[in-house]
RNA sequence: GCCUCCGUAGCUCAGCGGAUAGAGCACCGGCCUCCGGAGCCGGGGGCGUGGGUUCGAGUCCCGCCGGGGGCACCA
């Protein structure tokens, strides 16, 4: 349910209530005026049910004992309407719809085109610090598509909970320190030696793509034979270092490529560096929540509701990655971040009764941490699935993808679906249909208003300032369509931020794109009729600015031509 | 076996407990003397199944069927 945030709500739901009471006080109500709830504003489904409706009389009918329509009617006849509104009328099963007048949609032209970028923003969050977690890919090799479809979801979710009022950081956490790294390292020299003529065989279980070969062509160009000769410790060590950064460099640059930049790059190295690891066993030991068996350190998850417990440190010794995440979360509650938001591929699915079970063990409330699972992405190449394992070999990255399809398109397409749905991603539908990729559809509609402008003022078109413009004028049916389009952009940013639904916004430029074509159609912008040619003039001005600005958040350009 | 996501049009997917369930693709048929045809208009077709909650269920709860993913002192 949308809450009834938007001013245009509050204000709708205040004349309900006001009118509830007048109907109880006159007697034409039978109930206590204390249980009368402010009634909420929704959106018919149909055009022809009005802008907002209310279904306060349906809830309050059994309390009021009177059928819904009834007291929908004796509300109706007690209210005091503003001259926005244009009518209200009983519908349906008890339904009270509302029609706002032309007044209200003509202010709302003047106040998406004030706002400007801006539109759409509303401080829900007063400050609220969010940290948002997402990617977080092992940098033992370059990004593939799985890791890469929260990339755009998790910028566009920032993007969105910035809009709404928090203060957000991104954050890319990787893990430095495991053994999986080691294989990187061992896999890289291996090539490299291998490219000397050198004896040297790959390990069993290392990372075989054609990457590596390429780390080691590039590490044989920097330093020669340099390295081969050097004490093997040494020589795995420092080549495992340098193939670490160069993956991790590799990262950033394809994420550079997909607009997206974080905040803080976190080493989980720097978590056993440190000591945080330690301290935070030591502070949930404090807590009363850790035991030790069989000569490990358990975090007692199973009384948070995990179905078993889970070892902190391990027998020998070394901590597990589950310890390391319990640091890691002690540390970002230590940074004052309010909330948590972890974007976490479905892989990691199994991880979250025993994250959730740190939240509590450390007595923060359940809603501090938000766990957000992304289906997969399989990737198919012409029908055919084609491998994503790292280590397998044949693997599509993002840098390839990209390279086919581009930044928008790749965005777009991830964003278009649930984090709920599985992704299907033809590399070559994407391409051969590229022109048909809603993404073109809605960027379409931008340059296309773009080019009316161009062509307006090429021509000597000189609109009336829009606060003389008449936009009463803009009642066409495909101008009042229009127009209820750009009116429901504030509450799906509201919509898609609270249930942390960025895709909703790739529907909601289609739709308005649609609104927008359509307009197009019917409705000629530059005519000899100067007062309506100026109403739409302002109309199209403000349907160009939130088409920007949705496709802002969602990190897409809007290209005045293509 | 346990946990979890999903099941809506031929395909890929939207759908905030509300009224007559939508879009794209595909298919068929129309529309450029006029601001960009990457567009517009029309057509056929759908909520896996059985219960429950509710004034009202595609949406919430339980069961069943079918599919994806996950189950480590791995990372």
């Amino acid at each position: 349910m949308t809450a009834t945030v938007l001013p245009v709500q509050r204000d709708l739901s205040g004349l309900f209530r006001a009118a509830l009471e007048r109907a109880v006080s006159s007697g034409a109500l039978a109930l206590d005026p204390a249980a009368i709830p402010d009634p909420a504003l929704e959106r018919p489904r149909l055009p022809e049910h009005g802008d907002w409706a209310t279904n306060v009389a349906l809830v309050l009918a059994k309390a009021a004992k009177a059928p819904p329509r009834a007291v929908a009617e004796a509300m109706v006849a007690h209210l005091e309407l503003p001259d926005w509104v244009a009518g209200v009328e009983v519908a349906g099963p008890g339904f009270v719809n509302v029609r706002l007048d032309q007044m209200w949609f003509a202010a709302l032209v003047r106040r998406v085109l004030a706002a400007g970028e801006s539109f759409g923003t509303i401080d829900l969050g007063h400050g609220e610090r969010v940290n948002v977690e997402f990617i977080s890919a092992n940098p033992t090799g370059p990004l593939h598509v799985g890791n890469a479809r929260l990339a755009p979801m998790g910028d566009a979710l920032a993007n969105l909970l910035t809009a709404t009022g928090h203060k957000v950081e991104r954050e890319y956490y990787f893990n430095d320190a495991g053994s999986q790294i080691e294989q990187l390292g061992a896999s890289v020299e291996a090539a490299y030696l291998g490219l000397l003529g050198r004896p040297a065989e790959a390990p069993a279980d290392g990372y075989k793509g054609a990457y590596v070969a390429d780390a080691a062509g590039e590490l044989q160009a920097e330093q020669g034979d340099a390295l081969a000769d050097l004490d093997p410790d040494e020589r795995r060590a420092r080549i495992t270092d340098w193939a670490f950064r160069r993956m991790l460099a590799g990262i950033r640059e394809t994420l550079a490529r997909l607009g997206v930049e974080f905040d803080v790059w976190f080493s989980e190295r720097t978590l056993h560096d440190t000591g945080a690891i330690a301290e935070t066993v030591d502070e949930l030991r404090a807590r009363g929540v850790v035991e030790d068996r069989d000569g490990a350190v358990w975090l007692r998850t199973t009384q948070f509701g995990d179905d078993k417990d889970r070892p902190l440190i391990r027998s020998n010794g070394a901590p597990t990655y589950f310890g390391a995440d319990a640091a890691y979360y002690r540390d970002k509650r230590r940074r004052g971040f309010d909330r948590l938001i972890f974007l976490w591929g479905a892989d990691h699915h199994g991880y979250v009764p025993r994250m959730r079970a740190v939240v509590r063990a450390f007595g923060d409330p359940d809603d501090v941490a938000e766990f957000h699972i992304s289906q997969l992405v399989s990737l198919v190449r012409a029908g055919q699935p084609a491998k994503m394992s790292k280590r397998a070999g044949d693997i599509a990255t993002v840098d390839d993808l990209l390279d086919e399809v581009g930044k928008d398109a790749f965005r777009y397409t991830m964003l278009r679906f649930s984090l709920d749905a599985p992704i299907e991603f033809d590399v070559e539908a994407v391409t051969r249909q590229s022109l048909d990729n809603p993404v073109y559809y809605v960027q379409y509609a931008h340059a296309r208003i773009a080019s009316v402008l161009r062509q307006g003022t090429g021509t000597g078109f000189s609109p009336l300032p829009v606060d003389e413009a008449d936009l009463g004028l803009l009642t066409h049916p495909m101008e009042a369509a229009l127009l209820r389009r750009l009116a429901a952009f504030e509450e799906q940013v509201l919509t898609a931020a609270g249930q942390r639904a960025p895709h909703r916004l790739t529907r909601y430029a289609e739709d308005l794109a649609a609104a927008f074509h359509r307009f197009y159609g019917e409705c000629r912008v530059l005519t000899d009729d100067h007062a309506l040619s100026s109403a739409r003039w302002w109309l199209v001005n403000s349907t160009k600015r939130v088409l920007a600005n949705t496709l802002a958040l969602i990190g897409v350009d809007a290209p005045e031509r293509m």
